[in-house]
DNA sequence: ATTTAATATTTAGTATTGCTAGGTGATTAC
DNA sequence: GTAATCACCTAGCAATACTAAATATTAAAT
């Protein structure tokens, strides 16, 4: 990657953001990536070794459900992938818990913050 | 700890604090886990095992540099951190890049993001 | 005086998560 | 028919916050 600061950013994010798209509207997997990659302007660009294991991580704990689907005049199959009643609320959960943190974060910096 | 998702937005910002801290003003270690509780009115609530290795890894990169130090009438004595030049670049470079990818993410959280 | 709490630093080991770097196969464009 | 894209999968690595200790000094409480 190209720098490690951001990377570690990312932590917890990645898995934020995907929870809140699947919750948006369902959406395959692969979908997901480009996504990303445009409403964030290329600064979320991952790559599928990134992607599937957050998918697999939210679907093992409930937050999505995941159903193969033929598409329209296809052969192989896709899977799709929607929010559980959990993940919804935990979608909510993070939501708030992320706009809290952001605040604290900023409480450092801003101004000169003396003392 | 009481969130794992919680755990995982703090990686690399902790450290951005650490080191915007340092920079404001020379610090103790010890006297930089109040600060972080205070400030954050008790959501970065560090217990040493989290802070000392930050501010190691710090060290190492040459972002900061520690002096022993005789506190005024006191025998033991402390460890003083101060900031580097190469420390005040990157204090600044990481600010840039953290107010940057705040908002990126509030993108995906804005509005209902159909489509 | 003795115990307790708070100051101050250190370190070993664990868990989580994004990363690289591959692999498979189906579909579309040239 | 070759290349590029779509679509999914996986193993192993790197980085960082966590728990859970240990040590020693100083200040406050009994």
């Amino acid at each position: 990657m190209e720098d490690r600061f951001l990377q570690q950013l990312k932590k917890g994010v990645l898995e934020m953001l995907v929870l809140k798209l699947i919750c948006a509207e369902p959406t395959y997997g692969y979908a997901l990536l480009s996504k990303l990659k445009k409403r964030s302007n290329g600064r979320f660009a991952l790559k599928e070794g990134t992607l599937y294991p957050i998918l697999y991580r939210l679907e093992d704990e409930g937050m999505i459900r995941a159903t193969w689907s033929q598409g329209e005049g296809r052969t192989a199959p896709k899977k799709l992938y929607e929010a559980t009643e959990t993940g919804r609320e935990e979608n909510l959960r993070r939501q708030v818990l992320w706009r809290d943190f952001e605040e604290t974060v900023d409480i450092f910096l801003e101004g000169d913050n003396q003392r």
